[in-house]
DNA sequence: GATCGCGATGTAATCGTTTGCAAAGAATGA
DNA sequence: TCATTCTTTGCAAACGATTACATCGCGATC
């Protein structure tokens, strides 16, 4: 902190060179011939030199980093989608910032291509924010939307096709032989709740099952909510014999309360879940579910954020869909 | 990007003051008079001017962000720390960067104060990095270790009694009426597993009970070392009626495993995690664990690091030891 | 009435890099 | 041989904030 460190100047000074000569050597080596190279890149290895990033980003206007927004960071859905993006944004030298929305934070702020140079936002649950009205838009740095979005907005979105995950979930359990199928759903004010819950309801009605407003169970993504949604079904007089979960989180919490009352699944309920967290594999049961390729998100949202900040709007970036997978396991089982 | 963005100096022309006092109006409200104050306060309102960063860092001679070295940013157990450490870091203003060390990147750039001005390292396997022996050693900002860390080393660290967890699981075990207990640990050259093994084998021999060494399974913390645990206990000719695994990854992987090998836990063997991550609670049979404070070794190490980065360098915040407890579920039961 | 101290404000240098512009050679072509 | 182009390099002006220092009133003190 106290030390004063070697600077450009220092540099260019060990090199006999001007400080011009030595940034471009460091940023666009085409640029300076070779001998004047070589003898810049020795003169940094001699005088341990580290680049000060305030500065260049000063001089370049811009902040050399960007910001996910999550929902919630304690939720191990998102580790695996900041992971596949920090794997492409870290070799291009951009720092990846995490905010997390549930704590609070003064969101506006990251608003503002003073503050990042992009957004990667994951909870389309902040309109108000996001939308910017007014003024500041102006200020506004590119945006990609992952997993979540935001309806009628134009900004590049990389999600998945939520409504056929629900249908091949359905498909699986029809396939086995069920006709009473539940549906246990996020936060009702979320997109993703509403996609895949539409999602069951079409592919319901293909198949010509009624849909029960008793069997559409409220949660909100969480264990807890799944595990409490446990005991709504217990209540139910009459039961669904299986039941398509919107995460696997809520899946898991459901099956682990089902467990402590005895009831056991995939005998008594068939359980499908949604997201295929590293957790299902090894659940007990293992969960069926529905895969999503989460470092694959990641990776896109990230590749897509550069190809908006390097200007390159192309419509093929504006919404692109990933594949899902059915991935059947042991918590669905043929009806008795 | 393109569009110019107001500036301090358009704020101090709007509140006609120069821009030394906007400045302080801003950042050292107390002093410049409350009519100047209300005066700038205003203009910047009106003009809709937002600090800009780099430039302050810049001339701060600071960057204004720490970063966090995690070892696998795909591990729902540092998410929970991440989400803690974000908490206290994002109200006073620091940006948290994170950096995951399995993704090999160059993490020597990080160690440098012109890079960040603080880190918390997760990850105490970089030894030779970390230490950074000779001369660029000068210029690595203040370091706190959470959760791991490095022998001979007196840094700040904030971690959990790990011997007296390790105790804690066998205690309960015994107390369940077992005598012969196997241990499934990490990864061997991490300082965890040294320290939970050896709180293991004191525990054990307290006791007077036998340390066997086929009954010490090799794992490295993820839910598949779990799973291939169970193969290599369900090998074993004689087997333990009870096991403390060293992650509560490495328990849900092992008893998922078990399960499908159609071996019932906890009524063939006990099982005891450790971390009590969030799926503890839910898992079947719900996992007697060693819970850790997660959130808690998040926000103090943060605040630590920031006393550290302040200057204050006192010998309390040496080494935070923070208490561990054993959670009784379903994972364990009295020997039949 | 002169001096001092203090609070409030302004002036201008500074943080460390990048980059537009210009110049100096070197190479090319007529 | 001279004009023209191209490469390589240096000079110096930004980028937008903070802050040491100077200034200016104004009331208090002697």
């Amino acid at each position: 902190m106290i030390k004063s460190y070697p600077r450009i100047r220092d540099v260019a000074q060990a090199a006999g060179v001007s400080t011009a000569t030595v940034s471009r050597a460091l940023s666009c080596p085409e640029l300076v011939s070779a001998e004047t190279r070589a003898l810049v890149l020795k003169a940094v290895e001699a005088t341990g030199y580290r680049i000060n990033h305030a500065a260049r980003n000063l001089r370049r206007r811009r902040t050399g980093g960007i910001v996910v927004l999550v929902p919630n960071l304690a939720n191990p859905f998102f580790s695996r989608i900041l992971s596949g993006i920090t794997s492409v944004m870290a070799p291009v030298g951009y720092n990846v910032l995490i905010a997390d929305t549930k704590q609070g934070e003064h969101i506006r702020d990251y608003l503002h291509h003073n503050r990042a140079d992009g957004l990667i936002v994951l909870d389309a649950k902040l309109p108000e924010d996001v939308l910017m009205a007014g003024a500041s838009a102006r200020y506004e740095p590119p945006i990609v939307f992952a997993c979540e979005w935001v309806e009628n907005d134009n900004r590049p979105r990389v999600v998945i096709d939520n409504m056929h995950g629900a249908a091949l979930a359905v498909d699986h359990l029809v396939e086995l032989g069920h006709h009473r199928i539940g549906h246990l759903m996020g936060p009702p004010d979320n997109i993703l709740t509403v996609t895949r819950a539409e999602g069951f309801r079409q592919a319901m009605k293909r198949y010509g099952l009624t849909i029960r407003p008793d069997w559409m169970l409220k949660g909100d993504f969480s264990l807890a909510s799944g595990a409490e949604a446990a005991h709504r079904w217990l209540a139910l007089e009459d039961r669904p014999s299986a039941i398509f979960c919107s995460s696997d989180a809520m899946a898991c919490g459901f099956i682990g309360e089902l467990h402590k009352r005895g009831i056991r699944v995939p005998e008594e309920v068939s359980v499908v879940g949604f997201d295929d967290i590293d957790i299902a594999a090894h659940f007990v049961p293992a969960l069926t579910t529905i895969a999503q390729p989460r470092d694959l998100i990641g990776q896109t949202a990230a590749k897509t954020l550069l190809a908006v900040m390097q200007g390159q709007g192309g419509e093929q970036l504006q919404k692109q869909v990933l594949e899902v997978e059915l991935i059947r396991r042991q918590s669905t089982a043929r009806i008795a």
